[in-house]
DNA sequence: TATGAATGAGCGTTCATTCAT
DNA sequence: AATGAATGAACGCTCATTCAT
């Protein structure tokens, strides 16, 4: 009696972590985190339980490497856009578009991040706020480099634009739909644009 | 005679319903709608569980009363001000001001509504969206009126610039604190003039 | 400010206890007393709990009225039939079929009495299974009479004709529908005749 | 290596599944289906409340279950006798005998079949009584053999006869006592004797 | 005579996690 | 590497009954 082999309609050849990252990144994002029973994500990965937590010390673990994934992906091209040779208004502005873009191309990963944070235990929140946070503080580091260098205003602390330009973030998740009007390249373009403008206009 | 009167501990002089309404908010958006249990806030508010379902018919009645509120107060403010005589850049000046400010005012009310829309049952989560949009649609409506009347620009879509507003009005429950460098009505001047500048300047 | 007069919606001329056991009655009967609540019993009612607790010293207490008025009524049926002049088969057949005949008449009360008995309290059980057998014991005695004075057959036990067809009673509320091609006075006749056929022909 | 061993008081060596169905089944049919709760099914079976959930779906679960072996066991047994070689009328007395039978040797599960069916969720009720129905069908049938046959009279409707005799299985769990004078075959010949006699002599 | 707010014990059910195999 | 039976604590909710008014 042939065990799983590749090809099989479960046990397909991805490795069983992964298809169980999957599974529970599909039904946090439907049903949101506390709604979502571990036996629920077993049976779409097609795997036990024993094997879950087999890879997994919890199904909070669960829910951090969907965090963890999302955010190496938006530090890695942060440093990269923050760090290349361009002039910091070019820099700033080809940031801010990229995590558009890439929020809206991981819109499941992003929902989960924003909505259920707050349903981790009080330490894993902290060490996910950390993280998060060395991310916003790049993107600061940023602004801040414009405005020393006299590009950007300072009629507007910071901090406020940054916060201005996340929570539009955070918010595509709730509005931005795939096969709506706009392309995420558009919508990237609109929203770095609005970011900028912020910036590099006087205020009243 | 020893009955309740105002200055006890529990069941001072304040209404049961009103106290497990305040309890309950105050735990919601300490723990979240989820992780709280009837049976903390019954415990907060000093009283037993069938005095809760006396007065709601089940816990998420009462995260929906929560949002009730919030939502009654900010439409009729925004009627308000939408309504009066002032140029329509004034109007939607006021109005987006206002907004911040009885955000910030009611910031745990306010953080609820945002994290907790999703934890509703379909039906009340329906309902509740349905109520949010009537919000949206009329701030929507004072943007088209300023491009219909040539005051703000058409290079921005309506939508994308009222969605850029309301992203950062839901996230100023994760970084506005009380003791921070800037009061309620300085974060509101600051977003209102930014969503005035993305409307009234020229695009790239 | 009117009170409750006789002909208002609620509070129609019915006296108050009335309108509890008519309320209690039809409920019992639809759903099952367990699954029937004091608060459905008052709504149907129109009065309140108070007023249900003024009148009646529990819910069993209820079920119990309901018993008690369907047994008063087919004891004293019972009574008037069997003491009667007639020859013994006859008052046997009048009161075999009078039984059939009350009980489609009150088939609600019936129906309660076979289904709910076992969820009264084992003291109340206990007390209407006495009252209940009274009633039986009557109806043994009648057959026995017959048996006695060579009329009816000995071949069978009278203890067993006289579950054969209260057997057949309790029944009734499974299978008798009011529209259905059998009038009362029918099933009566033909359940008395076999009962009388029972105890006059020869066993096998 | 204190296991537990066949001869322990909880966890002897029968499964826990059917340990379960024996404690419900006891329980059910001691005290009702409503009176009886889970937690003392479970102590009764010496498990937990999540073993009982790992192999049922709900409480009404094991009600079910305990109808369906009891009416999967009758049904077999009616379908053998009916479709066996003999006479029409042997073969109704032999069906109509072993139902009862059958039915004192299980009058636990009788009791409950015939009592808690009303207490049934209406979905689960409709069930229970399509597959009763089907059960009836086949034993009317074969009245409806004899009159078309001649064996049997048509004074009375095949309907009636049948629920007749019913009724009477139905009260067995009522007055029957194992410790009583009668044995079950003995109460099964009278009352196979009762339907027979009923079909075969001419009405009054 | 009647109210209705409040109690408190109990209900059926869920679920993340463990562990012998 | 993986199973799946079993745990045990907690959950949201119901309800007959009481009692100050």
């Amino acid at each position: 009696m042939p065990q799983n082999t590749p090809g099989n309609p479960e046990g397909d050849g991805t490795p069983v972590p992964r298809r169980l990252l999957a599974a529970a990144t599909r039904l946090f994002a439907d049903q949101g985190y506390d709604r979502t029973s571990v036996q629920e994500i077993v049976e779409a990965a097609g795997v036990t339980k024993g094997a879950l937590y087999h890879y997994f010390g919890s199904k909070e673990d669960l829910l951090h490497e969907v965090y963890a994934r999302l955010l190496r992906l938006q530090q890695e091209r942060l440093d990269m856009y923050a760090g290349s040779q361009e002039p910091v208004e070019e820099r700033l502005r080809a940031a801010a578009a990229d995590v558009v873009v890439t929020t809206i191309e991981n819109l499941d990963d992003a929902s989960i991040f924003f909505r259920s944070i707050h349903q981790l235990s009080p330490e894993k929140n902290k060490q996910v706020r950390a993280e998060r946070r060395r991310y916003h503080e790049r993107f600061r580091a940023l602004v801040e480099e414009g405005q020393e260098a006299g590009v950007f205003t300072r009629d507007i602390p910071a901090d406020l634009v940054v916060d201005y330009h996340f929570g539009s973030i955070h918010h595509l998740s709730t509005w931005y739909r795939p096969d709506g009007p706009l392309t995420p390249q558009q919508v990237a373009t609109h929203l770095a644009d609005l970011l900028l403008r912020a910036l590099t206009h006087p205020g009243t």
